[in-house]
DNA sequence: TTGATTCCCATATTTTCCCATGTTATACCA
DNA sequence: TGGTATAACATGGGAAAATATGGGAATCAA
């Protein structure tokens, strides 16, 4: 089993007439050590699509069970949101994903799509859409600037 | 296994015209104890390339899960900040790595590039902007003195 | 049958791998 | 100590492999 499990980087890829984007290639190495697919949701938080390992929603389903109450109504709620959504999206032998007209509708997705790393998860944007969303995040990140430690970011 | 992975001292080395540049001997060895590859990314606070070990990135992701709600706004937007930019860049045969454009250009190298050992990572800039930087840190440094615990910095 | 999905092949481009060469550092020997 | 042999390293260029992407045939479902 692999050490590391960190989805990384930007990778700007095309989404041609039937739907089809290569995951990439860095993305597909990751997933190959335990599987042949990738699980995707639309994000709760934004115009996007989200992306992992079926691992990650497993830990979920496992934190909530001891953090919630069985009976909880935001457990229901939020279990029902992103299990509801989530789907199971192999890729053939040229690793490209079929995306689902919903999962696109929702990104805002036509012609090319930009995958994002986010360490455990991955998101995938409608590339303009991402392009304000990094600004954003830049300017939000430099404003308050949060503390952390390990402080791998900053220099 | 080895005691000590600092990466120190100052390299300078060429880059070539598809972009790539030696790691410096130094820097592979201690690199090869764990991986062939190392991560890089655009510093958040300087014109330049910073690497480490893909570990201490994992570490970071780890941290954040744990202090960080699942469903945190900061902590989205530090994993796709950090995440969405680092890179693995493994080292060919003869300890190559190829920096991609994006990198190059946010630390304004071109032809040739300097690496600074920064103890758990390291930085490459463009050789006339270390040349001001690190002039700029020793009249900072000196001017007020940081106090550090433990003192075995100090002579 | 229509539309969609899967599988397979073709191809351009990018990335990786491998070999060759000059240069520097280290080891060795007289 | 000086000089030479040897090894390690940096660097250049080309060949080989991997990747992204387009299109078509086969398969399946409504």
């Amino acid at each position: 089993m692999r050490k590391t499990f960190l989805f990384m980087d930007t990778v700007l890829n095309k989404v041609d007439a039937k739907g089809r984007v290569s995951l990439p290639s860095d993305y597909r190495a990751i997933v190959k050590e335990s599987a042949s697919e990738i699980v995707c949701y639309r994000s709760l938080t934004a115009p996007c699509i989200e992306g992992c390992l079926e691992d990650l929603l497993d830990k979920l389903a496992t934190d909530m069970e001891d953090s919630l109450d069985f009976f909880s109504q935001t457990q229901d709620d939020l279990t029902n949101l992103i299990f509801g959504d989530a789907k199971r999206y192999p890729f053939d032998s040229t690793g490209r994903i079929m995306l689902s007209e919903k999962l696109l509708k929702h990104a805002g997705i036509t012609d090319s799509a930009v995958f994002v790393g986010k360490g455990r998860k991955f998101q995938i944007w409608n590339p303009q859409n991402w392009e304000k969303e990094e600004q954003r995040i830049r300017s939000e990140v430099f404003k308050n600037r949060p503390s952390l430690k390990g402080g791998a970011h900053e220099s």
